[in-house]
DNA sequence: CAATAACATGCAAGACCTCGAATTTTCCGA
DNA sequence: TCGGAAAATTCGAGGTCTTGCATGTTATTG
């Protein structure tokens, strides 16, 4: 074991982060995991565990609210993420080689980066043209009402 | 003008930005522009504002807080945030060509991008050796009365 | 198996950031 | 110079995420 105790919420968080798949909202987990089962701040706190141990990654949504994503069996990548409805999709892209070797050799250490694209998704598109008027829905993160809906 | 009118607020603040350089916490910007003379509200506005001009960039510290960065006459750069003390360096990558080009291509508009790389500094080390056992102070969130001392 | 140390959880509180509604300020033409 | 429309500001409230402390669980030692 890496340090960590085996405890029923987590238990559960490792199974539903099995079940999905793509980046998912704390909240989704936090549901999907059954609200009972555990408190929000469990989640939060397992799940900043587990990135420390590199099973889970973590990426953002235009408003800087988090999504997270099991990681085993599967290749680093990186995401576009919709400003209007949340969507992720993968983006080709990898970070050129000597950035992080440079930044060590300037005396950083416990390098990490976040690389994130954010756009327009085209069914978002559609829909504000039919809607002329309205403004593209970007959520905010003192706004939305709990859940994003994912996907 | 751009749309936009000159008040007080607005002028005490890009007076800050010009005197200020390198990106800086809201706190920061609000203390410097005087608590008095306006509402931290108005500063986020503001420089909300002023990001959709182009005249102000922002940047990210770790725990997700924004800083704010005036960008006239500065050409394009991304930073390296220290986890522990929150100083940015400026580093030395450019984006790829193609990538949003392609995400172009695929349907997507109003495309944007977060590219932040994080650490810790040197000096930060050398604090965390000298005091064995207490964990590096990664500021966070929900944390932090106020200032997160710059510089 | 019992006792203990270490870790995990829940609750409450606080920090940051955003929005909506009401008020104040700015800018324009007469 | 004055009056009114449009835009900015303030205030209050709410949402996300993190921490401290008290309590509950887990693993380990004797």
């Amino acid at each position: 074991m890496a340090g960590m105790r085996v405890t029923k919420p987590r238990i559960a968080l490792v199974e539903t982060l099995m079940k999905l798949d793509g980046p998912v909202s704390i909240e989704r987990i936090h549901q999907q995991v059954g609200i009972k089962s555990c408190d929000l701040v469990t989640i939060y706190r397992c799940l900043a565990a587990f990135e420390n141990l590199g099973l889970v990654r973590r990426s953002y949504l235009h408003n800087g609210t988090c999504l997270y994503e099991q990681t085993l069996g599967v290749d680093r990548h990186y995401h576009i993420v919709c400003k209007s409805c949340g969507k992720t999709d993968k983006v080709d892209y990898t970070l050129p080689d000597g950035v992080e070797q440079r930044l060590q050799d300037k005396g950083y250490s416990h390098l990490s980066h976040v690389v994130e694209f954010f756009g327009v998704c085209q069914e978002c598109q559609q829909v504000a043209i039919s809607a002329r008027g309205t403004s593209i829905g970007i959520p905010a993160r003192g706004t939305s009402v709990g859940i994003v809906t994912e996907a």
